[in-house]
DNA sequence: CCTATAATTCGTAAATTAACGAAATATATG
DNA sequence: CATATATTTCGTTAATTTACGAATTATAGG
């Protein structure tokens, strides 16, 4: 029962769940979720150990870059994998899904290189939607 | 998405957790749910409204007593009901779900007139388990 | 109508969580 | 080896949540 409360814990966040939103189909790195939140690194990478911690995600480091992906069969309880498939059923008609996923779609034709270093000084970023 | 989170963050508390696992398949009356709870009765209520809140659940006033049951088909959103029936399968092989059920029994013994009456007041509570 | 009582609302204190910036860590590159 | 940089960890503050008791509401029954 811990493990579910770890769980709905997790997901009981907006920010995590936008985070999942745009996970689900892709990889992603740290700086393009800092991008799309508009929130300081260290909150971003926060919520990233809140949602590794309960298994919903997974990491894989990459020369400086950290990428994200939703947890998939292998790896993670059963009921993790549940409770993830229903997350995206249900967002999935949100508004809030919607235009996070265009505006990643904008994110990522920014060579990262580029949109990391621009990162890391504050009031960087444009509050959109 | 307001609604998804409303639904995670009535899901990310242990005790309402407890709520729905012996809810499951019954209508209980608030006193019975502080028996299990061993919470004072304005703590249990508070839980019992985020969860009506969240539409998890639904009441039926009777006399002076107030019955709580799980959200139906009819009258709860999609993704409420599917939230429920994860929650329901997940926790259901936990201990602490088995262990409630088991008092619960005990608890549903008890002439529900007799039970009421020995609670609001303070200390009243045996915790078990 | 008066009293008893089941449940809720309200105000408040304690605990938890979210957010930030500064410092630390780890990796790439000159 | 030194520097730049992507991410994480740590410490702190602000916001939110949980829990309680006191006061309130609504109903049953004398």
């Amino acid at each position: 029962m811990r493990r579910i409360v770890r769980t709905t814990k997790a997901l009981a966040d907006e920010n995590r769940i936008r985070i999942i939103g745009v996970l689900t189909g892709r990889e992603l790195c740290v700086c393009q979720l800092i991008e799309l939140l508009c929130l300081a690194p260290s909150t971003v990478s926060k919520h990233l150990s809140i949602l590794k911690n309960a298994r919903l995600i997974n990491s894989r480091k990459q020369g400086r870059w950290m990428y994200y992906r939703l947890a998939d069969e292998e790896g993670a309880p059963n009921h993790v994998i549940e409770a993830l498939d229903w997350m995206i059923r249900s967002i999935a008609e949100t508004d809030q899904f919607i235009s996070d996923n265009e505006r990643m779609e904008e994110i990522l034709r920014i060579d990262p290189e580029i949109l990391c270093s621009q990162q890391n000084r504050s009031g960087s970023c444009e509050a959109d939607s």
